[in-house]
RNA sequence: CGGGGCGUAGCGCAGCCUGGUAGCGCACCUGCCUUGGGCGCAGGGGGUCGCAGGUUCAAAUCCUGCCGCCCCGACCA
């Protein structure tokens, strides 16, 4: 293509409302523009990107027994009612009506519509198992959208769905798509982790993501510096650090304090002269209208998630100050295990298991009791309850623990028999009788795995795109086009390009050497063939953008050469 | 939904406090010039100052309401 004849508006500045860099480079290098919050228009940059990311998802899926279809986007409301997602799934469900007043909405996933397809027109289990896939436009009402096309009302997914008729089959399907994933993302050039996730509202058991690391992600991800332990943040198990002070010994009494104006754990560590390791604290929530007491180690952080999967719970909530009063007869910061007035579940995290002579709340304002020991003093039910902290270490080699940042590009799950079971799937098996088959499901961000790589793969100058992905192989730069024999050896170039289906870009441009180089840097071409003065010589300049290495090369040899690097992955 | 910020030319911003002719840089158009890192000179086009109401002789500027966008939090298959 000829650069002269392409829409790719540049801005030389950042567009005030970008925040993040994959989105201000986005814009800059316009490959996208916004158009409302968390709905963007991709451009012709950004559209090219998008579709080499597409094919390789799609070969990969193919390459294991993948369908590929195309799913209808407006769905009636019956479809999601019959799963029960038309009330779960809330205002982040885009809904409509149409001109007869029927309720409608925009698909934001599609196992309802795999399924009732399924339902239709699979009768034996000779026809399992089956590889559904779609790459498709998806609508969620995000409340708060964010970070460029991170975070977005509209995006593009690809989401497969598998159908099994054993447990066991549907292991196979999902071993298949972890390694599909795997290639997927090597052919997109990311790096990437695979951790251990909580499954969520999509129900079903075994789940992994697909992390790649960055500033801009809105995961945390605990991962192993020893082993090969990763876990999302919300998820993660560890062990926990040693308790700061050792227990007093001895079967102890509790023993109320008087405790003036200690609220916080840190208060009362400064204030009983023992680290927040020997305090418990106790959390009230309250689950599906009950309330429910935690209890944890002073110095740690209850996982709502975990408690929410512990509980099995559709709704869980921190209480009100005036339901903490009426329960407990005392407030937020003086509650304790001991002596409840109201009768309820009281849970403990595993790490208070076997302390003790530990200091709690008292249920009663401004005091609290040393030589609580839990087990004895009170009998809670042990479930681990919290959130990893700095300073824990691995519970599978006991090596440290780092935690950062991350953006999800692909989830897989285990769904089981969420959606079949209650959209009546069924088919007959080899004696005569109906089988629910067992489902998994199996989604890749495409937009965000374009996101994810300007986020990983940038520079001052602009982005760095793996070839792979990048809207265009190489550049070929004449400095001054308008000069015959710098227009002949870049039309010569550029044809060559075309016979070896090296997609290339031409820039033909009336414009100054310096601009050129700019746009091809910003846009993040990998490689770009400049022909300028050594023409004379035979030679033009063959530059890698991601190392910004450069070398002199023949002319004769210089698509030669740039084949030889495509071949050759970066990294 | 709670907290904060912003809305003036395509982009980045000033002007608002203290009301009176709407400005700067970049981009854009024309001509000349220049051609290895966003050249130079000259001329030029482009604005319902987010919207609506109010105060005033007069509103980008003051007041009220609304809308939009961004950030933090809540939320997040």
């Amino acid at each position: 293509m000829r650069w002269s004849k392409l829409f790719i508006p540049t801005l030389r500045e950042i567009p005030a409302e970008a925040e993040v860099v994959s989105h201000q480079l986005l814009l800059r290098a316009g490959y996208v523009r916004q158009l409302a919050a968390g709905v963007y228009n991709y451009l012709l940059l950004a559209q090219r990107s998008l579709k080499k990311i597409e094919q390789i998802v799609r070969e990969e899926m193919n390459a294991i027994g993948g369908q590929e279809f195309f799913l209808a986007a407006l769905n009636p409301a019956e479809v999601w009612q019959e799963s029960g997602r038309w009330e779960l799934m809330g205002e982040n469900l885009f809904r409509l009506k149409d001109r007869f007043g029927r309720d409608l909405a925009l698909a934001m996933t599609h196992e309802e519509i795999m399924t009732s397809i399924a339902r239709g027109e699979l009768r034996s289990y000779k026809q399992l198992p089956q590889i559904w896939y779609q790459i498709q436009t998806k609508f969620r009402d995000e409340p708060r959208p964010k970070s460029g096309i991170l975070r977005t009302r509209q995006f593009l997914m690809k989401d497969a769905y598998t159908f099994d008729l054993d447990a066991e089959g549907l292991d196979t399907a999902y071993k298949l798509h972890y390694g599909a994933y795997c290639k997927i993302f090597d052919r997109c050039g990311l790096k990437y982790t695979v951790v251990e996730a909580h499954s969520g509202a999509m129900g079903g058991s075994q789940s992994n993501e697909f992390m790649v690391a960055s500033e801009a992600g809105e995961d945390l991800v605990v991962r192993c510096t020893n082993c090969d332990y990763a876990a999302n943040l919300e998820k993660a198990v560890s062990k926990a650090s040693a308790p700061g002070a050792a227990d007093p010994e001895g079967d102890l009494t509790p023993e109320e304090f008087h405790t003036p104006g200690q609220k916080t754990i840190a208060d009362l560590a400064k204030f009983t002269q023992l680290p927040e390791s020997s305090q418990m604290k106790s959390l009230v929530m309250v689950a599906d209208g009950a309330p429910v007491l935690v209890m944890l180690r002073g110095d740690h952080q209850l996982s709502e998630t975990k408690l929410n999967e512990t509980l099995g719970v559709t709704e869980l909530r921190a209480a009100h100050a005036q339901e903490i009063v009426e329960w407990f007869g005392a407030s937020a910061g003086s509650l304790g295990p001991l002596g409840l007035k109201k009768k309820m579940r009281v849970l403990a995290d595993l790490a208070l298991q076997g302390r003790r002579n530990l200091i709690a709340g008292a249920n009663r304002d401004d005091y609290h009791f040393r030589h609580v020991t839990p087990g004895e003093d009170f009998e809670p039910e042990y479930f681990d309850l919290r959130q990893v902290a700095a300073g824990d270490t691995c519970p599978k080699c006991g090596a440290a623990l780092e935690m950062f940042k991350a953006i999800e590009v692909g989830h897989i799950f285990k769904l089981g028999y969420k959606y079949s079971e209650s959209m009546g799937l069924r088919v007959l098996g080899e004696d005569g009788r109906e089988i629910t088959p067992i489902m998994g499901s199996y989604g890749i961000g495409i937009d965000r795995i374009l996101a994810c790589a300007v986020e990983l793969y940038h520079d001052k100058d602009g982005m760095a795109l793996p070839p792979q992905i990048a809207p265009f192989q190489a550049v070929i730069t004449p400095v001054n086009y308008a000069e015959s024999l710098q227009r002949e050896a870049a039309d010569l170039l550029y044809a060559e390009c075309a016979q070896a289906g090296i997609d290339a870009v031409l820039d033909d441009r009336d414009e100054r050497p310096g601009v050129k180089f700019k746009d091809a840097d910003l846009i993040g071409i990998p490689y770009r063939i400049t022909i300028g003065k050594k023409l004379s010589q035979g030679k033009v300049e063959f530059l890698e953008r991601r190392t910004r290495t450069s070398e002199e090369v023949l002319l004769a040899g210089a698509i030669p050469h740039l084949k030889k690097k495509l071949w050759m992955p970066l990294l």
